[in-house]
DNA sequence: CCCCTCGTGACACCGAGTGTCAATGCGCTA
DNA sequence: TAGCGCATTGACACTCGGTGTCACGAGGGG
């Protein structure tokens, strides 16, 4: 009877740690930068060992990307959730809104790991590597979605591309002006410029 | 007198080194793979010092994404070129089909390079870094082309991503095929589907 | 009560990247 | 021709990110 609760019990210390692990990360890299804080800095203020902390995260990158992380199997969700005969341009539209409205709702934590992505290289490469692994996911889901043939392996990619270039940019300019910009409006404005080209394609077949 | 001249000497050396150092990095990579290969190995194949190496290169990744390092210089250079008048679909097509040309050029290194670039994830990370930037540089560009004003960000931003997403999109198939898809008809196709958007501006204003 | 497993810390180790300094080569000038 | 100045290089030590290994302790099951 006892293996669910040892289960529970080690995934809830497991997630006790990391989160002890991202808090004092976080903290001291929003203070210090990215590049002036040492992982010992980190461990050290976080109470464990260095060998831990790759235990736990695959990089120092990642401590910071990792909050970023579920972001993407949510949106590929919601594109799987959205109504079939949506028009591509408002299924993906409500599908980068999923990462960007928990921007929004907790602006203040989010923000400043945001902007400590885009200001750091190393951060950002990162983020884009990931950018690119959810560009995939999603264009797989619209081959699905749209019932194309395996041969159309241009504009899924290229859609998929297309939102995220969305979600970015607006990610930007939030991020640029400090939040005061206001996410929804400016992906409402963005899908606006790329919409032509989304729903294109379910007017020629 | 001597001044030039000692200068083309040095530049000379200069560049004789640093195509030593690249050609022994590229053979070396392509044989055992990116973290097959030590920086070590490389500069000890090449005949020079560790320090050496990494004041021609900024990392080890540099050695072989330098090698893409003109194209960027040379797509802004092409977008600057194209007549004021033309379409953004049209001179963006043009723009992006500087290094596509290069690559179906010399088809033979280029795609062992590309497919190096692509499926090693620390050289594809700094590929994506480098194309954030050219995309910034191109969205620059379209600005001063079109006349618009400072506060309409949204749309150079999304008209150069869009640009270069169908870039690497026809890079992506291109690699993936072996060279045996042709650039130029992907590149095309590409066009043909992220025109609408790109385009749309002019209509509206 | 013993065993087995899992998480952890400690330690050694590798490889990337940097700072520093001495030596070398080369053009220039007296 | 001798000497000066500049740029390039090699050698070395060092930091830091990241990994392999092992021994230890806690906790749970037989």
């Amino acid at each position: 009877m006892s293996s669910r609760r040892e289960i529970s019990l080690a995934e809830r210390k497991r997630q006790l740690v990391a989160d002890e692990l991202t808090e004092a990360a976080l903290q001291l890299l929003a203070l210090k930068g990215f590049d002036g804080v040492t992982v010992d800095e980190i461990v050290t203020s976080a109470g464990v060992s260095k060998r831990t902390f790759f235990r736990y995260f695959a990089s120092k990158e990642d401590v910071v990307v990792q909050f970023l992380a579920d972001m993407g199997t949510g949106m590929c969700a919601e594109l799987a959730a959205r109504p079939a005969g949506e028009l591509p341009s408002e299924a993906l539209r409500h599908t980068v809104w999923v990462p960007l409205g928990e921007c929004a709702e907790h602006s203040d934590r989010a923000l400043r790991v945001v902007q400590l992505i885009l200001r750091t290289p190393a951060l950002n490469a990162r983020f884009l590597e990931r950018q690119a692994r959810w560009r995939d996911d999603l264009a797989a889901e619209l081959v699905g979605r749209l019932g194309l043939d395996a041969g159309a392996e241009l504009y899924p990619r290229l859609a998929a591309g297309m939102a995220l270039n969305a979600f970015d940019a607006v990610l930007h300019l939030w991020s640029g002006s400090d939040g005061a910009e206001d996410p929804a409006a400016l992906t409402d404005r963005a899908f606006a410029v790329i919409a032509p080209a989304l729903d294109a394609v379910v007017g020629r077949g």
